[in-house]
DNA sequence: TCTGGGGTCCTAGGACCC
DNA sequence: TCTGGGGTCCTAGGACCC
């Protein structure tokens, strides 16, 4: 059995765990730059606020219904998510995190098939006493399977946020009452098709012959479908060994248009994209950087650059990086005319966690020298903070460009924000 | 005026090999 | 007029997830 753990509308429960009064009230968070509503309190949900929102079209009425808004505080909400996933651990020793606000345990061995609705209740209990985050649980013998029991966790105020699906009778009950668009793996496009199909209920997919499954959609949508009958077969893999690493960000109003500020941004990404290389003790072997004016531009005053380059030998200096990217970037620069780049990117690709380095015969770079001085700025970071010292491109306006005008304090790592109690 | 960020997997089709 | 057969590898694009 497996159990699916998770955080009810996390990012507006990690705000409301450090504002109580935010408690039974309508609360949303948004996306960086404060664009569209990526998490709703049920209030909010209640109030008919989709997902996704921009926030442009709903300010008034977020006003008129005095809805708390948040800009998102990833800092916060990635800390908050450690807390979760650690006491997690202490109930399977086969922990998949999933993402921010999942998890997968697996329960085989653990406990025997009578306890485990106890168990489930337990771990939702140690939950919220530790982080004060409230958790559903989702109990069945698949991982799909536990994501329908989730589903249902949360819909049914009886289940009180936690649900097993342990019967034949249970399971077949479930996926008459499940709409097939909510099934884990079937997104917008195959809800159209299948429903032309004909297809409404996950129980109605259930229904349908694998070699037709596999037409409409292909192997993975197969391996939904034999994990819908009880069969496991979805072997996610632990997240630890990325194969890209991506940072990117929009800006605000009409985005950017000089190339230096470009230059400022992408030198930025570059070393964030760095940081979360060695943290994740890798190297990459490759790199492309991005920039585009806005999706709803007007046609003729669109523009993308793109631009990708093999690095001869693996690495993962911050120096060798930021170099790299800001190469790309100019020989993508369109010199004609000018452009407002309203998002930009770059991602490390080609990931690599053995510590094997290939070298190269020729290498225009000395490696002793660059190891030597990424050593010595590591020091220096971690005793002055990671902000203290940086390559001088990278500048310090480029947060300027991006807005967040509601952002909550980092409560947990920052001691100049750690919370008052007054008695 | 304004519209997020970060990932994964699968497949078709092109390029190339002998 | 007529143009083989059997492979592999890579990539772009599509679909999905949170």
């Amino acid at each position: 059995m497996f159990a699916l753990v998770d955080c009810n509308n996390f990012f507006v429960s990690c705000e409301r765990v450090f504002n109580p009064a935010l408690q039974d009230k309508p609360v949303v968070v948004l996306s960086n730059n404060d664009g569209c509503v990526i998490a709703r309190s049920n209030e909010a949900k209640q109030l008919g606020i989709a997902m996704g929102t921009p926030l442009f079209q709903i300010k008034n009425f977020l006003e008129q219904q005095r809805v708390a808004v948040y800009s998102s505080n990833y800092i916060l909400y990635g800390d908050m998510s450690r807390r979760v996933m650690t006491l997690l651990a202490d109930f399977s020793s086969d922990l998949l995190v999933y993402s921010i606000d999942e998890a997968f345990l697996d329960l085989k061995g653990i406990v025997p098939e009578s306890e485990i609705s106890g168990y489930a209740g337990l771990i939702r209990q140690t939950i919220f006493r530790g982080t004060g985050i409230p958790v559903t649980v989702g109990v069945a013998p698949t991982k799909t399977l536990a994501k329908v029991a989730c589903h249902f966790g949360k819909k049914y105020p009886a289940y009180h946020n936690v649900c097993v699906i342990d019967t034949e009778e249970k399971r077949v009950r479930a996926l008459h009452l499940l709409p097939v668009e909510e099934v884990w793996g079937v997104g917008r496009r195959h809800r159209e098709k299948l429903h032309r199909a004909g297809v409404r209920t996950a129980w109605d997919l259930t229904q349908k012959s694998e070699a037709w499954v596999q037409h409409v959609m292909t192997a993975t949508g197969v391996r939904t479908w034999k994990e819908l009958q009880g069969f496991s077969c979805i072997e996610e893999k632990s997240m630890d060994h990325k194969k890209s690493i991506c940072t990117s960000r929009s800006f605000s109003d009409r985005g950017l248009c000089r190339l230096e500020e470009l230059e400022e941004a992408v030198a930025n990404f570059a070393a964030e994209c760095c940081l979360k290389l060695r943290q994740a003790g890798g190297r990459c072997g490759g790199l492309t950087v991005f920039a585009a004016t806005s999706r709803f531009q007007s046609e003729g005053m669109t523009h993308v650059i793109c631009q990708s380059r093999d690095l001869t030998v693996v690495t993962n200096d911050q120096q060798e990086l930021i170099s790299a990217a800001l190469d790309l970037l100019r020989s993508g620069w369109a010199d004609d005319r000018t452009y407002y780049y309203k998002k930009a990117g770059m991602t490390v690709w080609d990931l690599r966690y053995d510590g094997v380095v290939q070298p190269v015969l020729f290498d225009p770079v000395d490696r002793v020298r660059q190891a030597a001085l990424a050593r010595a700025v590591e020091e220096i970071k971690k005793k002055n903070g990671e902000d203290k010292i940086k390559i001088a491109v990278q500048g310090d306006g480029y947060r300027h460009f991006m807005k967040s005008q509601h952002r909550s304090r980092n409560y947990t790592t920052r001691l100049d924000d750690i919370i008052e109690v007054r008695v």
